[in-house]
DNA sequence: GTTGCCGGTTTGTCCGACAATCATACGATC
DNA sequence: GATCGTATGATTGTCGGACAAACCGGCAAC
């Protein structure tokens, strides 16, 4: 008796010109650093208007799939920067009631085996740009905001290492949500300082001699140091995390 | 000698609005399901024309942060939705040259711990969605299309069942990416659908039985065939992944 | 070589307009 | 009383046109 219909669905134009666009750029159609037609004309080749337009070209700039080169006022294909990407991961964590204990959860699991990968799959420029990043969060002074940057900074060079994409952009939402705890505990627990100076030394060294069970090894510590870290910090673990 | 400028960044209007309204859904300010004013009262409010307003709308909506609820004209507050930011996430990794044996890595990494994780955290009703879904895998047909995505579903109901949301959202991408390849891939190697049943029945009596060992265990297993998958179908792993 | 000016293009923003859709209320009909 | 039709107002989707500001390329001037 009750007949059934499907879903009807009205999609309006902006979004269609916006997928129109998007499926060009994402089978590469259209590459990475072309240029796009001007707005009117974009326009005069849909059949709508500039302001249709303009309206899909904001969805495909917040997708990161277009963007304006500086110096341009034409817009240009691009592909999604790395940290434009994880902030959004970041917001949509934050928004659904992400706790420490479930940040600090999924760095144990994705950072001591991104620290093997980096060990194996370094090159001589990673290796120079770790060392780099271990200096700089040595010389670091009294500066929380610098220490906690630097030691992510640290985090970001390894996911660099791997040269496994994947990895590194798993990470970097993590790193992100993880800065404002970071900056808490640090401030608040005098040890951490030297705790994390310790481990990330330890993983120049493996990286150096590309052991990779030493590299997994010290980067479980560090981890763990972060949750030890919380605890004498007197954080809450099934606290929300906040926005930075 | 030479005197340097900072940059200076002049903001479009259109991201100004968009940036005030986000800060006010991430810091929760507006909260889930609230309704934003008509366009024309936010004109109103933000000083400026209704067209700015839209593209201001188009770019929180395509973060989704904000949504039209069916039957409602207004936008209202969203959280970001899980398999659209994971859209997100696959389109940026495919546009970074994301290869097979970089996916496999990830998943290699990420699911055993996942798995372990689920087999920990996993409730009663976790337990019978994932028999569910493991029920429905078992009594799929010829279809591959249907394979394919019911082999996804699993994976997801196993990412729910550790109550994390990391763990769940860092998977989707990566699931994402895997079904086009997993469609060639049990197509091409006849043995590939009983050997995936066999590993998802261990991995639902390892929940069953909240056996985290045999849980990563298994998990280990399945995706080490996924490799061997490849290598049957003959899918060279330094390939670039393609879109679904 | 740098500077200044000029004309054409493109964007950012605005204004005004209108059809289609939806919410709501109010009767009308059975 | 429940369902339906209709009137009314609010809101969105889309359109057309407008204009200042910024940028580009070229050319002249210093």
């Amino acid at each position: 008796m009750s007949v059934e219909f499907t879903q009807i669905q009205i999609e309006p134009a902006y979004r269609k010109v916006a997928a129109a666009i998007g499926e060009r750029i994402l089978s590469r159609t259209l590459r990475e650093g072309e240029r796009l037609p001007a707005e009117t004309e974009l326009a005069r080749q849909f059949g709508v208007n500039r302001s249709t337009v303009r309206e899909a070209l904001r969805e495909l700039e917040s997708r990161g799939l277009v963007q304006r080169r500086p110096g341009s006022k034409l817009m240009s294909v691009s592909r999604p920067q790395q940290a434009s990407v994880a902030a959004g991961i970041s917001h949509a964590l934050l928004l659904h009631d992400v706790t420490v204990r479930d940040l600090w959860e999924a760095l144990t699991i994705l950072e001591p085996p991104l620290a093997r990968a980096a060990a194996r799959a370094r090159t001589s420029e990673d290796l120079a740009r770790v060392i780099a990043a271990a200096e700089a969060l040595g010389a670091t002074g009294d500066d929380t905001e610098q220490a906690v940057h630097r030691t992510a900074q640290m985090f970001r060079c390894l996911g660099q290492a791997t040269h496994n994409p994947v990895l590194a952009l798993a990470q970097e939402p993590l790193l992100q949500l993880l800065e404002p705890s970071l900056r808490v505990m640090i401030d608040k627990v005098p040890q951490a300082r030297s705790r994390i100076l310790t481990a990330q030394r330890h993983l120049v060294e493996a990286l150096q001699a590309q052991d990779e069970s030493a590299a997994e090894t010290w980067m479980a510590r560090h981890i763990r140091d972060f949750k030890r870290g919380y605890e004498l910090a007197g954080i809450d673990l099934t606290l929300r995390l906040t926005a930075a």
